[in-house]
DNA sequence: GTGTATGCAAAGCCTTTGCAGCATG
DNA sequence: CATGCTGCAAAGGCTTTGCATACAC
């Protein structure tokens, strides 16, 4: 299971770990493009699914859209934007998951959890409800 | 905006209200279609969005795999098997949005919020990991 | 040199949508 | 009777994958 230390791998983390903004697959394959521009996306996908099983990052999947990936593999929660998709960190959970298995009624083995609190950005607190940056599907 | 109160609606969100299982749309098509022989999988998937912008039922979306349902539109948080899908209900969440709202930095307008713990339900547990139920894409 | 990773493009999976006819209110 | 809804099927969006070649070790 071991594997190469590819131009490609490194340039898709070292862009993935500048940005703070939890990028989507096809916005990384844009930036990343800048410096390889042959580079496809099929191999950000290969290499994002890679670095995800790595425990290297981390894949922000649900809401239905495009996945999002975060460069900080750490604990964090997640403020997610309904309006315009945006995605900010939150530092710590207020959820204690010990006890929270404890109380299991199902008997799962509890391998960890996501929380995730939606809402309106700051930007989008101040637009007119009816135009949105982009996700203008909501009711 | 208003609605008919057609058969297949009816019948989708009754079976749909049956289960505590989170069905997927395609478990719920072939489940309807034993009551309705020549329903179609978009008009599943048409009255399941309907039913969830009118707030009659959730959806449970994880990008990437298959969005699932759920009946019941009370607050309450999730329990995901990452070996086989399967999806169990949790009561309550130990988590105080409130006090989240409060200490949230980066100035969103908090809506609301989603929990969900991933693990090993009864029946993978007891299963080798090799062999899943559905899901056998991991590691 | 060996085998993994890549680029390309096609396929895959889930979901949405256009259209003509049907059923609900 | 008007219009929303349906069934059918095709299209759409995101992601994965097969294959021959290129590159890391």
């Amino acid at each position: 299971m071991f594997q190469r230390n590819t131009r490609q791998r490194q340039i898709i983390l070292d862009e993935l770990r500048k940005l703070t903004s939890h990028p989507t697959a096809a916005e990384l394959y844009d930036i990343v493009r800048c410096r390889l521009p042959r580079v496809s996306l099929g191999t950000v996908y290969r290499n994002l699914d890679l670095l995800t099983r790595m425990g290297t990052i981390h894949k922000l999947e649900w809401s239905g859209g495009e996945a999002r990936f975060d460069g900080n593999p750490q604990g964090h929660d997640h403020l997610r934007c309904v309006c315009c998709g945006r995605v900010d960190d939150l530092d710590s959970a207020p959820v204690d998951v010990s006890a929270e298995a404890t109380r299991d009624p199902h008997g799962y083995e509890i391998l960890g959890h996501r929380l995730e609190f939606f809402g309106l950005c700051p930007d989008c607190r101040r637009k007119p409800h009816s135009e949105s940056n982009e996700n203008t599907k909501g009711d």
